[in-house]
This record gives structure tokens, sequence and C-alpha cells, in this order.
RNA sequence: GGCGGAAUGGCCGAGUGGCUUAGGCAAGGGCCUGCAAAGCCCUGUACGCGGGUUCGAUUCCCGCUUCCGCCU
């Protein structure tokens, strides 16, 4: 089964019990943990927090290195097996879109070159995005009418399979089709509410000494991360740090940009009929969770 | 009390006698196959109130109200 949900919605404490109510282990599917040391501006449980349950797929990547949705695949997917291996029961908890299906549904990414992809985006820097959308639409007009032409980095990506493959890249999401079949849970809170519990958060998180956190970090090359430097948080405690921005604009923008990511993430997960929504104004019940997933284990997919 | 300036959509902010009546932020919606906490797209007729001038006023004139300066 997956947790899933805006940031901030309370899915690290849902999976937590229902670990504890199925004997289980959680999966986390948050781009962000995965790395070392992003630990308060992740929302990353501390050790005690978990409770004595077993959590994979946290802090496995150093801030230094790229994130990789296929390598996340790849070790996810590992970790259930294990897990399924030892007669336990995985849970998916995160908000990641793409990495909770990459994780549970039929997702096959085309390999990558680091040359290919150097040379295209200093391309893309120099010609600009249309230009290379242009290019696209020659070599693969399916990828191209489905990709804006203002969007340079899938237009690179596309190009580079292409080039790569020498076939078309499928630039659409193949249907929801399951690998194992999973139990995806919702939790759907008010926008108001979370927009209150970011805010919230955020000067938690600068009392619970992110600028400390990420003081360190920048030390192990956080800036040079090409993923992690831009994670939430981490990007405007940089500018802070620098005297780019005071200490009330550096939590400010953070809110804000958060309350964007929470919109995009509801918008991702609402467009997947699968999902079954639980109103979690308050901490959803254990018991309410685990009827929603007998429901739907017991209705269509046939278990978790 | 006097003089001057301002009043524009949730906020900031340009502008014009009629001809798509900026832009930014926020908000809402959407997209997404190897950076995804990223990247990208779409959506806004608002001109303080009352008169007047005019074929036509957010734009010009008069008064009122409020705000901001300066002066007594």
């Amino acid at each position: 089964m997956a947790v899933i949900g805006a940031t901030a919605a309370g899915k690290s404490e849902l999976a937590l019990r229902l670990a504890e109510a199925l004997d289980g282990e959680v999966i986390s599917a948050d781009s962000m943990q995965l790395y070392r040391g992003m630990d308060i501006g992740t929302g990353k449980l501390t050790l005690a927090e978990r409770r004595g349950v077993p959590h994979h797929l946290l802090d496995i990547w150093d801030v230094t290195e790229p994130a990789s949705v296929s390598e996340y695949q790849r070790l996810a997917r590992a970790a259930i097996e294990d897990i399924v291996a030892r007669g336990r029961t995985p849970i998916l908890a995160g908000g990641s879109g793409l990495y909770v299906r990459a994780v549970i549904d039929d997702l096959e990414f085309p390999g990558t070159d680091p040359q290919v992809r150097a040379r295209l985006e200093s391309e893309l820097e120099r010609v600009g995005a249309a230009s290379l959308h242009a290019r696209l639409s020659v070599v693969d007009p399916a990828a191209a009418a489905a990709i804006l032409p203002g969007n340079g980095r899938r237009v690179v990506r596309a190009l580079e399979v292409v080039e790569l493959s020498g076939r078309p890249f499928s630039a659409t999401l193949p249907r929801y089709q399951a690998v194992r079949p999973t139990v995806q849970l919702g939790l759907d809170l008010p926008r108001a509410l979370l927009d209150q519990r970011i805010e919230a958060r955020v000067g938690q998180m600068w009392q619970a000494g992110l600028v400390g956190e990420v003081r360190g970090l920048a030390g192990l090359g956080l800036r040079q991360g090409r993923t992690a430097s831009r994670a939430l948080g981490y990007a405007q405690v940089l500018r802070f740090i620098d005297g780019e921005y005071a200490q009330a604009q550096a939590q400010a923008e953070t809110v804000l940009a958060t309350r964007r990511f929470a919109r995009r993430q509801e918008s991702w997960f609402r467009r997947d009929p699968r999902v079954r929504w639980l109103p979690a104004a308050e901490p959803v019940e254990t018991d309410v969770a685990l009827e929603a997933i007998e429901a739907l284990g017991a209705g269509g997919a046939g278990g978790a």
C-alpha cells in the first residue's frame, strides 16, 4: 500500500501507524529525504520518531549527487522484494508523484548518457527551448506535440532518448498499470488548513536549527548539488546565509514555494483514479485507514 | 484653516478620450517517463463617490470623501 498526498498532510505518521498495525516497514517515496543530512528541512522522521519501524530509502545519496528516478525505482523495488520475502508488509509513503509511480506502475526509463545530456543542455543554453523543440518535431513529432515548446528540460530529455535509442520518446505517461496491486491512500486536507500547516512548519524548522543544518551541508557541497541545492527551504536558507535574503524573507519565500509545490502535488495525485482519498484535517484513525485498505483490496486490486 | 499630490482588479503598479483597457505578485486550473521539493502552460474589463463637458469618460472640468506631504 502507499500513503500519498501533499507535504505536511501527515503521511509519515499514518504510514507509521499502518506499519505498527500490519507488521510493516516503510519505504520513502520522497525525492529529498533520499539525501543524507537533509533532515530538518525535509521533515524526515528522527530515529526516535520512527518508533522502531524500519524505514528504507532514506539517506542514500550525498547532497552532491544528482537525483535519479530510475535508480530510486531499482532500489525501492529491491527493498519491497526484500520486505515481502521476510514476510512483512511494505508501505510506500511520500509525496514525490513520479517516484511513487515509478515504484508501483509499469514504468521503464530509457537510458541516459552524461555526454549527450551535457551537449544538449549547453545547446539549450545557447539556442533556447523553442529551437530545440523545433528539432524535436522533426525527429519525433509525437513527442514534440506532447511537450510544450517552452519546457526546455523535457525537450532535452526527449532528444536525448531519441538519440540514444533511435526510437521515439514516449512523452506521455502510460495508463495506470500497476506492477504490483497497490492500495493508494491519499490524505485530503482543506487548502486553507494545509497552507496554515505549511507556514507553521517552516517556522518550526528554523527553530529546530535548519540554518545550522544548511551551513553544515554547504560545507559538504550542497551548493554544487544539482538536485539538493534546489530543495524547498534549503535554496532559501542558502540565500539567507549569503545575505541575499533577510530571515523573514527567506521564511516567507519558503512558505510560498512550498504552497505552490503542494498544489502541484495535489494536481498530480488527483488525476490518478485509483487513489482512495481520506479526510485528513484530523490525523487519520488507523482503523479508518485499515478499513479503506480492506475495502479496496477485496474489491478489485486483490490485496496489498 | 491654506497649498500641493494621490485615489486603478486580493496586493503592488503602469497607462489611455473610444481601437484586446500593461506588467508583476498572490489566487485558481492544468501538464508531467532519469534534476520532479524541478520544469512548463492556461485563466483577471479594475479604474473612490456625485455631477458636468462630450457622440463617447477610468482618462478632461467641478464638488465631495479618504490618504500623504508641506505651510499657518
